[in-house]
DNA sequence: ACATTTTCATTCGTACACAAGTGATAACCT
DNA sequence: AGGTTATCACTTGTGTACGAATGAAAATGT
């Protein structure tokens, strides 16, 4: 039996929640070499927007899984450094309407192919298929 | 092939740190719900403090994978709590040693079967071997 | 012994992350 | 229509998380 499931025992280091924050900790810090001046919830952000062109705030906090607050946070920094463009929605007035800028566009299409390196270089201690299985085992406990 | 290995195709969603984040705020809300009036962080440095006795904040914060800045944030609020107790090393006099309280270990300890709870529901998704195999393979990553 | 380098802790600044509360607007419902 | 409820965005407060800079003290090298 393994110290993790042994009966009167706790090692933090086992646990699940322990291992989710180390494991988060190494891909971020993979994403700072491979991409220095934005952050993986601002990638995020950008290359969600390149998918679906323009949403408002919210509904792209759903989409990336973010909440109010945090996403306000995120596009405000994106939207200072001109990335993406803001403007209230002619309709409903209580939406802001995000969506890329041209330099914005630019920008996420340069950095795909870096996040598909980050992808695998987080990834690389696995075969392949422990990195599909990997993948499976944590979206479903998400 | 799947969506996500398919070239020239990037979903955020299937990517590795978009999974582990949101597999990390699962968890942080399923510990919320057991453990209110503590962090995880706050709850993994008591935990770790009730293994090893005393210690050096810097050490702490090694065993527990926090950086010096963020350690002695936690460690302050733990303080100010009065759930760990601090004192300068008497020798060398550069470190700053930590130590449980008593009402700091009454609290642990009246915490730790919660602890089990909550890594078992944040696992309950999977079955018994799947949830090894993914603790295998998240420490394989970290 | 003494200069160099490390280590430990602290501080500052930036960036998530989320709970809770607020105000404005829209949707709903009888 | 008019009151209720829901949604959207914003704000405040707390708590990680980490880079970078600082100062004190210890360890090291010659």
């Amino acid at each position: 039996m393994s110290p993790e499931t042994t009966e009167g025992t706790y090692q933090v280091q086992g646990q699940i929640g322990f291992v989710l924050r180390k494991a988060n900790q190494r891909h971020v810090a993979i994403f700072a070499t491979h991409i220095a001046d934005l952050t993986p919830p601002q990638f995020a952000a950008l290359a969600k927007l390149r998918d679906v062109g323009e949403t408002s705030q919210n509904q792209l906090g759903g989409l990336i899984a973010m909440d109010a607050a945090t996403v306000k946070g995120v596009i405000d920094r994106l939207a200072a450094r001109g990335l993406v463009q803001l403007a209230k929605h002619e309709v409903d007035k209580r939406r802001l309407m995000v969506k890329l800028t041209d330099e914005g566009h630019r920008l996420i299409v340069e950095l795909l192919p870096r996040a598909r390196t980050i992808t695998e270089e987080t990834l690389s201690p696995l075969s392949a298929k422990d990195a599909e299985t990997l993948l499976q085992l944590l979206t479903k406990i998400s």
